[in-house]
DNA sequence: GTCTATAGGCAGATAGAC
DNA sequence: GTCTATCTGCCTATAGAC
């Protein structure tokens, strides 16, 4: 059944899951309430467990849209850069836009309240990690070959190491609120890989 | 005055700082309650409060203790290690030892939660990223005097990488459960500073 | 799908006896 | 310093009407 007029609003579903992901990764898991989600869309506490059952459940809802989410963009940064340094420059660069929202990554957060998840977002978490440096990994091989990056360890070692330290540059750049500590601890890591062409 | 007999036992405020701090840095500090901390220490809630009024307090006492242990150990590691590159091995396994603890680093924890957290918390844990900032800026162009380090970018940029990438290897090697993990991205990332000497 | 009403539990915090 | 007892508030979750 399609909707006679072009719909500006979304469905419920999606708007609590942007609430709750924008309140998740500034103020942690365990800081989100259904009472502040409910506020902020305009229902009810009662109307919100009838779209997420538990809290557990919105948690997992939220981890794999994310998830998703950021693997069509790992999938369009390969339609759209043809070489390896460009791809993970534009890899940096979603990190990036996280951090001008005034946030941390989805995924970041909850690794840091890890202990305190269900063992289905415990899961979700480590699924999230697994893809972005199965990505990375590629991508970092992908740079031998077609030259643009240059580096001595394994690629998967290297793919952890880019990984972790975008996480980490989010994390310790958000409490200064600067772009600048950001760009500052992330462009000497990517730098570092480009291929010297002396 | 001197207690009579040698204590092995240690003050109250002392130990409830231990177990706080393990909690936190499991679990977060949104997630530590009183009744854990009381329970765990072996007395009760109210008595808790005696020793720190609130859970800011608690919260605050923490920060600045780990600091200054913090603190100290950097300056043992001044003392013990002529070069600089000893000095950020050094600083790495720090890091290490936390994490095979099973533990998150206290302030890498709240910088997570940071929105969550009073005004002199917050102010407590800049503080602590600006005194890791500030050393690890030193040892780096301590570095390029001593001639153990050699890196293209401002030290104090490096010094951002440095620390924003161990707080994110040890962000992400957690939930693995695997040292591993985190020795993959700190190698690379510390060997990619040493003077090559070909 | 959304609401009102409410249950049941745990949070941080305080009063006051010992 | 530590306790018992209690307060108030917020949390997740459910029942049942509309």
């Amino acid at each position: 059944m399609v909707p006679r007029t072009l719909r500006t609003d979304i469905d419920r579903p999606t708007v609590i899951l942007d609430v709750a992901a924008r309140l998740v990764q500034r103020r942690g898991f365990n800081a989100l309430s259904y009472a502040d989600i409910a506020a902020e869309v305009g229902i009810t506490k009662a109307s919100l467990h009838y779209h997420f059952a538990g809290k557990a459940d919105l948690g997992q809802a939220l981890i794999v849209r994310y998830t998703q989410r950021f693997g069509a963009a790992l999938q369009q940064i390969d339609d759209q850069y043809p070489d390896a340094y460009s791809r993970l420059q534009a890899y940096a660069r979603i990190y990036e836009l996280v951090l001008r929202e005034g946030r941390f990554c989805l995924c970041g957060m909850l690794a840091a309240e890890y202990e305190t998840l269900s063992q289905p977002m415990r899961d979700a978490v480590v699924a999230f990690f697994n893809l972005n440096h199965a990505w990375l990994t590629g991508v970092l091989e992908g740079g031998r070959i077609d030259g643009t990056l240059e580096y001595p360890p394994p690629g998967a070692d290297v793919a952890q190491m880019v990984m972790s330290g975008l996480e980490g540059a989010l994390l310790v750049a958000r409490p200064f609120g600067d772009v600048g500590r950001f760009v500052a601890s992330t462009h000497g890591l990517i730098e570092g890989l480009r291929k010297r062409t002396t």
